[in-house]
DNA sequence: AAAATATTTTAGTCGTACCTAAATTAATTA
DNA sequence: TAATTAATTTAGGTACGACTAAAATATTTT
């Protein structure tokens, strides 16, 4: 049951369902998919269906879909194709970091298992893509480093930047100036009430940052 | 008229047909398209129409299909597109010469202008991909190095090979055996007129390769 | 708890890209 | 040149993956 092949539609819809589902845990409504797939939900459930007649998902009618243990371990392996397409963009076609998702989008569902291994071993087996999320291996084996929000660190203490969410230029123009980078050292100062904005320590001088970009700048604690 | 997306099906018809009509010169037969493209006569007759509406072919009914001037145009982009993979596969990725067509048939149908550029530059521009096959620049400009096969030369004649047709593993075994390889120098010894085979010097020592062997190599004069 | 709203599913369509069977046209052979 | 054969097109059908409109179910509000 493991070798079936897969649409790119399928593929599409199992990794969105596999990224909702936090780690395959929690149930994922149909209208979560339809939004961040932008299908209607109508033909969203036409296509539950049809991963659920493949095994890939359980389906209760109106309750929701859940992932199971085969489905998982196929968008493992599209995640980890999307992560090292990156990877090359990133590495060594010079790509700009907001640059890279859309093309690694289409990549990622180029069928050859030999293509995925031999560009792994020509990355030197990368463990982390360009915005710090973890790669899984051949075998599907990820590294869950649990990453938290500049925001959840208590004054004074001090985090390394490890994964960068949003994805467009605006925001990607904003870490360039502030010169935050997967690796950057962070301490935080203060946490401003008034609107939730933070004041952060980063290369030698304090910065306030928003609320939103402090979200999307996840750090693991030193 | 030269930003029309193309889906896959179209992009590898319009391949095909320039493929089949020596560089957009010779008309084509739909019969001629079915066979190479493996799909049955009446499927081809309608992606015929299709693209024809596109103005990038000029179909008469019963007679043929011409591509056209735009159509080469695109043809062109999708056979750099193939040919800048397999060197990157060959090269970078270490493939085998005879498993790089496979990968490289899907990976031609990304469709990134900036993917296919910086890749170009990565490889450092290559004018050749691993087959011998020219590969058309950013504006479609090809090098058409007239290329003739060995039996073409005359006894005692020189040349390079410098491109090798077939595909498949068994010949790719048969060249490696026989150490030839794109740059290899050969002498023609003798033409066998019983069986059409030829005898030819190489690395050294003479042998014997059949016809259809020789029509799948060929060479420059020197 | 009933009504109103939101979510999900069903039913019916549509374009793409293929198919088979039959009709039409072109080419070859007798 | 008439008949046969080959090539091509037309007509009608199918699976896929999307859509809209309407029905069914779940959730929230009053």
């Amino acid at each position: 049951m493991t070798n079936l092949i897969l649409s790119k539609s399928e593929e599409n819809y199992l990794k969105s369902i596999y990224n909702l589902s936090d780690s395959g845990s929690k149930l994922v409504t149909t209208n979560s998919i339809s939004k961040i797939l932008n299908i209607e939900p109508a033909s969203v459930t036409d296509m539950i269906k049809k991963l659920s007649k493949k095994n890939l998902i359980y389906h209760q009618k109106y309750k929701g879909s859940k992932i199971s243990k085969n489905g998982i371990k196929i968008a493992l392996q599209i995640i980890r194709k999307h992560r090292l397409w990156e990877v090359f963009l990133y590495e060594k076609l010079n790509f700009k970091w907001d640059e890279i998702h859309e093309v690694a989008e289409e990549l990622e569902h180029v069928s050859s298992d030999q293509l995925i291994d031999n560009l792994d071993k020509y990355l030197k087996y990368p463990k982390i893509d360009p915005h710090g999320d973890p790669i899984p291996n051949k075998l599907g084996e990820i590294d869950f480093v649990d990453k938290i929000s500049i925001s959840d660190l208590n004054i004074g203490q001090k985090g390394i930047v490890s994964r960068i969410i949003n994805e467009d230029e605006e925001f990607f123009n904003l870490l360039n100036k502030l010169k935050i980078e997967i690796g950057t050292e962070i301490k935080l100062i203060d946490k401003i009430e008034y609107d939730s904005s933070i004041e952060i320590f980063i290369n030698n001088r304090s910065v306030i940052i928003s609320k939103v970009v402090a979200e999307n700048i996840k750090i693991t604690k030193v």
